[in-house]
DNA sequence: ATCCTAGCTTGGACCAAGTCCAGGTCAAGA
DNA sequence: TCTTGACCTGGACTTGGTCCAAGCTAGGAT
C-alpha cells in the first residue's frame, strides 16, 4: 500500500497524517470497510480524525480508480482497495461477510448484443450469494 | 397484475385499496420505481395513502418473492415487479435508466469450485453498465 | 344486514448513512 | 522560516428508511 501513497504523491495530493492512516487502514486482501469501520480503525491510530475526512478521503480514492465501492445490501456502501486486479464478490446470506472471487471469462460476453438496447455496455458488476461454511453449520 | 392481486388473496392478505393501488403502480415491463416514487403514483389515486404503508407493503411483497430489490447506484433501492421471470440488469452510467435483460447461460456456472471458498452458493446478480443511446450523444 | 376483531393504516418521532459548510490548521514549495 | 491554498474539523442538515401507539376496516361469523 506504501505505493499507493506514492501515486497519490504523483497526482498532486498532500500527503496528511489522516490520509495516510486511511491508506494504511484499507491494507490488505478480502477488505471491504464500511465508512464508518474505516472511520473506527483510523481513529484507533489518529483520535481526532472526522467523519467527513474519511468520507472526502474515500470519494477521492474511489473517483482516482484506487478504491471500488460495493453495495451488496442496500445498507452502507463498502469500500474495496483491491482495485486493480478485476475480480467479482462472493457475499453470504447469513452474516454478510465479503470474499473477492474470479470468475471464469469476462461477464460482459454473456450479454448478447440483442439485449443491449443501443447502450455502449463497458463493465459488468457480478455479485454471488451462498452460504458460507460456518453460517450452513447452523439454521 | 391483476392475477398478483388473486395470488395474495390466496395467501389470506386483506385486500386494501392501498396494496391493491400499490400493486397497480407496479404493473408493468422496465419498471424500478424507488419507494418514494411508488409513493407519489400512488398518491395520485389514493391521496391519504402513507409512507409507511408504501414500506410495509413493497417489503411483504418482496419477501413473497412476487417483487425484487434492486440497489444500482448506493442510493434507494428500487423494486422490480418482474420476479417470475430471471433476468438481470443494465443501468445507464449517465442518466440511471435501467433495462431488464437476459444473458445467456447460468451466470452462477462462470464461478469454478476452487473460487467458491466452500460456499454453498445459490444465487448470483449481474448489473451491467454502460450509456444509453441518449446520453452517448452528448458528452 | 350487522357486528367483531385481528390485521392494516396513519402520522410523526426516530435512526443510520451521507453531505455540506464556515472557520481553523498545516504540508510543502519559495 | 514564511506563506498560502489545500485540507481538516465539528456540527448542522438531508435522504432513505424504520418503529410505534392509536384509530380504522376487510371480511368472516352471526
Amino acid at each position: 500500500m506504501s505505493d499507493l501513497l506514492q501515486r497519490l504523491r504523483d497526482r498532486g495530493w498532500r500527503l496528511t497524517a489522516q490520509r495516510r492512516v486511511i491508506a494504511e487502514v484499507l491494507d490488505g486482501e478480502h477488505v471491504h470497510y464500511t465508512a464508518d469501520e474505516v472511520h473506527a480503525r483510523a481513529a484507533g491510530r489518529l483520535p481526532e480524525i472526522s467523519r467527513a475526512s474519511v468520507y472526502n478521503t474515500l470519494g477521492e480514492l474511489v473517483s482516482l480508480g484506487e478504491v471500488t465501492e460495493v453495495t451488496t445490501d442496500g445498507r452502507a456502501k463498502r469500500y474495496d482497495p483491491n482495485a486493480h486486479r478485476p475480480h467479482q464478490h462472493l457475499v453470504c446470506s447469513g452474516c454478510g461477510i465479503i470474499r473477492d472471487v474470479r470468475p471464469a471469462g469476462d461477464p460482459l460476453d454473456a450479454l448478447p448484443e440483442g439485449e443491449r438496447f443501443g447502450f455502449a455496455v463497458s463493465e459488468a458488476q457480478v455479485t454471488y450469494y451462498g452460504r458460507c461454511p460456518a453460517c450452513a453449520a447452523r439454521p
